[in-house]
This record gives structure tokens, sequence and C-alpha cells, in this order.
DNA sequence: GTCTATAACGAGATAGAC
DNA sequence: GTCTATCTCGTTATAGAC
């Protein structure tokens, strides 16, 4: 089951259809991030989509129906990560591998990254109800979790909400503020040495701010 | 000079333009920085202003010209913590400082971070030419401060950008992700305990980072 | 399924009375 | 300075031809 309710979704689809649908969302996904709901505009979709605004509207019966439908269709790859961090690992190389992933999907997706930064500035009023049934029981247990390692001494106390909350704010930055970043330097995620190079330093400052030592070479 | 040209300043107002033109770019930074350009009114701006559409558009000619107003309004602001970061200074003191400066704006004007990080989303197209010609040349001179710090041993080597680049998600993502924050953990910025803990947490781990201690209490 | 046409509405901006 | 009225345009959404 979805994570966000009531979304449209036919079970019997022809090619043609899953196709154009594919092309709808890939496109609103794209105006969304840019604009937010209310400076995106369903004709400006399906012009990027290589469709009519009737045709597009044949598909998704209005414009906050396809917005559910592109937030459905990122959200559970945007929690994933998150979920892998598993408390019987070692600190150091689930918090590693959890960054990796991390910048991984900024990387592949930072249009995604942008469309829930842009939803939650906004105060997230239509992502609210996600927040605090989907998220937040996530955050709580990852939150202990690390809370466990601290009380069995693995790791320097910390507050884990802080820990979580830098953690999503360095590697999402790359995403979201792309553009910024591609005009002081350059360089984006999408080149393999900057990216190796923002996730080691995420990871030293990560890991030392616990009291451990990072692993010297090669994060992906 | 303002940073941002071409901004309509009448050089004589009298006491109720002043206090108009000032509750118009009050109401339409939060517009502006909730909803984007395209995503704002200038009837929604105007309502939450206490007046007329009419009346806005008499104090200010257009919707960019109102944009361009609180841009100018707000950067300097935004940009002066970076410009204190002084290359003679310890270190240590000198990013501690810079971390709790920029956490100081963010608590205050949470508003104004996320009108630019709305900006840099869409890829900044009316505000790429200042991020070019004020923001870069600041970014590349303090920069060369911290490659000087490396250079004389005063702190390990770490990319500056990356150094400079995590600090700023760091510090705007309390600002920029105020609702998810607050969803999550029910504070903010504005609790003083919240904004402590989160500040000395962003220092352990920029100057571990850099192989540096922090001094032990109270970041304001 | 896809199109054109159009209804219904909201938004930016201007004119002119007061 | 502030208002009402209005123009024009862009947007969402529907109707109906093909």
């Amino acid at each position: 089951m979805s994570a966000v309710d009531a979304v449209e979704e036919p079970a019997h689809l022809s090619r043609i259809q899953e196709k154009n649908r594919a092309l709808i969302l890939d496109a609103a996904l794209s105006e969304f991030s840019k604009y937010g709901f209310q400076g995106a505009t369903i004709e400006k979709i399906s012009k990027a989509a290589g469709m009519s605004k009737s045709n597009l509207l044949y598909y998704f019966s209005s414009k906050p129906a396809v917005y559910q439908a592109v937030l459905a269709h990122i959200l559970d790859e945007w929690l994933t990560p998150l979920r892998t961090l598993d408390a019987n690992g070692d600190p150091a190389e689930e918090l590693s591998k959890y960054i990796m992933q991390k910048m991984k999907v900024s990387a592949e997706a930072p249009e995604a990254s942008r469309l829930f930064a842009n939803e939650i500035m906004q105060g997230a009023p239509r992502v609210m109800s996600v927040l605090e049934h989907e998220l937040k029981p996530l955050f709580d247990e990852k939150s202990q979790v690390i809370q466990d390692w601290i009380d069995s001494g693995k790791i320097e106390p910390v507050d884990p909400a802080h820990l979580i909350f830098t953690i999503w704010a360095m590697t999402q930055h790359y995403a979201d503020f792309e553009s910024q970043i591609s005009a002081l330097t350059g360089s984006t995620l999408g080149k393999k040495a900057f990216r190796s190079d923002a996730t080691s330093t995420i990871i030293r400052m990560v890991l030392r701010g616990i009291g451990l030592e990072p692993a010297k070479p090669n994060p992906g």
C-alpha cells in the first residue's frame, strides 16, 4: 500500500497508458520541484510531457491528483535509506552506509529532494499526515537506535535528533542547492570526484562528531 | 548601493509611506518564502499587509518589483556572517562564531532563509547575477582563508568548498525545514535549549572534522 | 485516446472617482 | 493615498467532435 492515500491508480493499463502516465509523472516532478504546487501549471506539465493539456486531464482528473501521484511515486524511494539503518550493525559502518545511500539518492533524484523541500517549506500542507504517521515513527525508531549505541558506549553522547537532522541537511543540500553549488564551483553531485569528496567530508564530520574515526578510502 | 539593482526606492517618503512599504515587504517575504515567485500572489500579499491590491500597486509597480525589493531588503543581512570570518583569527573561534551567527539569523529570519532556498531551487533565475558577482567572490575569498589555515597547519586538510557547504546546509536546514522539525520533535530554533543543542552539535561536527576540539559550553 | 472549443475563475495591472 | 471598476490574460476544468 502506498504511503499517500487516495491516489488514482487504475488496475489495468495498456502500454501506451503506462507510458503516458510515466511521461506525465516525470514532467510533473520536474515542474512541481521547481515551482511548488501553486507555481506549477498543468499546461506546462502537459507540454513537457509532450501532450495536450486535455490529454493530461484524461489521465489525471485534476492538478492535486497529479501532485499526489508524484508524491506517492517518490516517497518510498525517499524513506528507504533510513529504513535500512541497522541497530545491530557497527555504528561507523551503518552511518557511513546511510550517508552514502542518501548521497546516491540526492545525486540520482535531485528533483525529488527539491519537491519534498518545497513542500516542507510551505509548511507541509499536503504531506503533514505522512510526516506524522510514517516519518515520525521511523524517526523515533532510528533515534532510539542511536540512543542505544550511546547507552552501550559504542558512540559518544549526542542528541540523536540533531545527528539525524544534520545528516539530512548535508546530504540533501547538494541536491536542493544544486544551482548555487554549480554557480560557485562549476560542479555538482553528477561529477564522480565531486560527489566522492562531498560524501567523505560528510562522513568524516559525522563520525568524528560521535567519537569515531572514518575508514580511509573511497566512499561511492 | 544595494546588491540587487534597479529597485525602486524613492528618496523622500512620508511616515505613512514608510510604514506601508514596510508592511508590504513583510507580507511579501512571508508569501514569497512559502510559495515562491510564481506561487505567491499580490492579492494575498496585499491582504496580509492589510490593504487593497490596488493600493499595493500604488507603492510597487508590479509583482517583480515587490520581489526585487524584498530580496534587496534581506540580502545584506544574509551575507554578513560570512563576511565577518576573519583570516587572522583562531580557526576554532572564527568557525564557531560563524556557525552561531548563522544559527542566529536562521532563528530570527527563517522566512528569509526559505525565500533564498526557494529561489535557488528554481535555478536562481532572479538572483543568478547576485550569486556570480557578489556571493562567488566572497565564497572564493573565504575558501582561501580556510585553505591558508590548512597550509599553515592550523587545521587538517579539507576541501574548503565542502566545509562551507556543509555549514550552510546544517545551519539553514533548521530554518528551511522548520515545519518538519516541529512535526518530528515539537520544537524549533525559537526554543532556546533546542537552538543551543543544535548549535553545539554543529560546532562539534565541524571542528572535529578539521581536527580541532570545541570549547565546552554554551554557544548562543 | 486525443483533439478543439469554451466555460468559469483568478491574477496582474490600469483608469478614474473620491 | 485609497478606493471601485474594469480590462486582459493565463489557468483549471469540462463538453463534445473525431
